[in-house]
DNA sequence: GAAGACACCCAAGAATATTCGGGTTGCGGC
DNA sequence: GCCGCAACCCGAATATTCTTGGGTGTCTTC
């Protein structure tokens, strides 16, 4: 017999690592050898630990889940589990780019997850049928922006009107304007005041 | 000694369902009833079955969890206890009021849950310390809006021009401007690019 | 090395939004 | 009553934003 798996929960709520942790605890093949609330720590416990297994809610109130999962992805043998409630659409598809190796959604039953963790280290690729379903919806033509639109969308994000773009990018107002018009075509919306929020759903932001 | 309580329990995260399951399987004073991923069936189950205590998650996907409270609370004996990830607020001061007897956060222990059902049942009003800290930060001094200035609130939210809006009240356009300056100065934002986002941030919306 | 395609930029006029000064109504307290 | 106050409304002048039409440079493709 091998030696156990490693695993390290990340998620905010404590009722779902407690879950998890006795989902796993009946398993001869997976040891939990931690949980964490936050994002910020995870690199730190993945050096001082020997955790071959994480499973990473995308969610997180301090980072973002998928900034955590650059940060470790690739170290060693990490394998990293992708765990999440509500999606962002093409985070998926950035996390599984990124390196994630499964994908679980928390409205999948449990036994997912350890499907998911047995899949991943026998070297495959997991999506949960929930997730597979979730992420059809999405698979819309990607919209793709300039850089300069990029920009002037987080501006629009930030709530600057265009006077202040202007200023800031250091170019004229009517060119921010035309800017703007670009992105109502690109992201088909009739009115300035939906961008930020169609940009949000298509995760763009 | 006094029979048990039916506890159903209301989440869309199944691991999160099968966390709290197992939470109380070693408790004898408590019994699962069931447990449901959406708000729909919720009167039919408390209907049919003999539950007295409700574990309810306010992030439903198909309706609001507040509605269901509404729908539930007061028939028979129900005890309804308010487990919430991520809270708008304003929600949970509604919710007590609708009268839900605790509210636990996701992010506490555990064990804080069956702290609430304990309290709630003893006939206590059980908050925990983390929501009660959570609670706190949106207590700042309520945002009173006028009928015109929450119906423009509502067009802005839905991305109508001022034309457009200054049309379907059948008032001028200078009006509306001016009740959207009105919003600015008591939302206390500099932009109108950033009413709609206060707005949803204090629970007007 | 043209010929598109694209991102980027601007000026001027058109469209839209805001500010300002001023008016009406309704309501509670002196 | 009459005053103050708040919400509501408007017109005209002003400020901001958008559209239009036109320009540049840089790629890629033929």
């Amino acid at each position: 017999m091998t030696a156990k798996h490693n695993i390290l929960i990340v998620d905010d709520h404590a009722i779902t690592r407690s879950g998890i942790k006795l989902l796993f605890a009946g398993l001869d093949r997976y040891a939990v050898a931690g949980t964490l609330d936050r994002g910020a720590m995870v690199g730190a416990f993945v050096q001082s630990q020997p955790v071959d297994l994480v499973i990473l809610d995308l969610n997180l109130p301090d980072v973002r889940g998928i900034n955590v999962l650059a940060e470790i992805v690739g170290s060693r043998d990490m394998t990293v589990i992708i765990l999440t409630g509500e999606t962002v659409p093409g985070e998926i598809d950035y996390a599984l780019k990124l390196g994630a190796r499964a994908v679980v959604s928390k409205a999948d039953p449990p036994d997912q997850i350890v499907a998911a963790c047995d899949a991943a280290l026998a070297g495959d690729i997991f999506v949960s049928p929930h997730m597979r379903e979730a992420l059809g919806k999405f698979q819309q033509p990607p919209v793709a922006l300039s850089s300069r639109q990029m920009a002037i969308l987080h501006y629009l994000a930030e709530g600057e009107s265009n006077k202040e773009i202007a200023y800031r990018l250091a170019i004229a107002q009517p060119t921010v304007s035309f800017h703007i018009a670009e992105l109502r075509r690109k992201l088909d919306v009739a009115n300035n005041r939906k961008i930020v929020e169609r940009a949000q759903e298509l995760g763009l932001l």
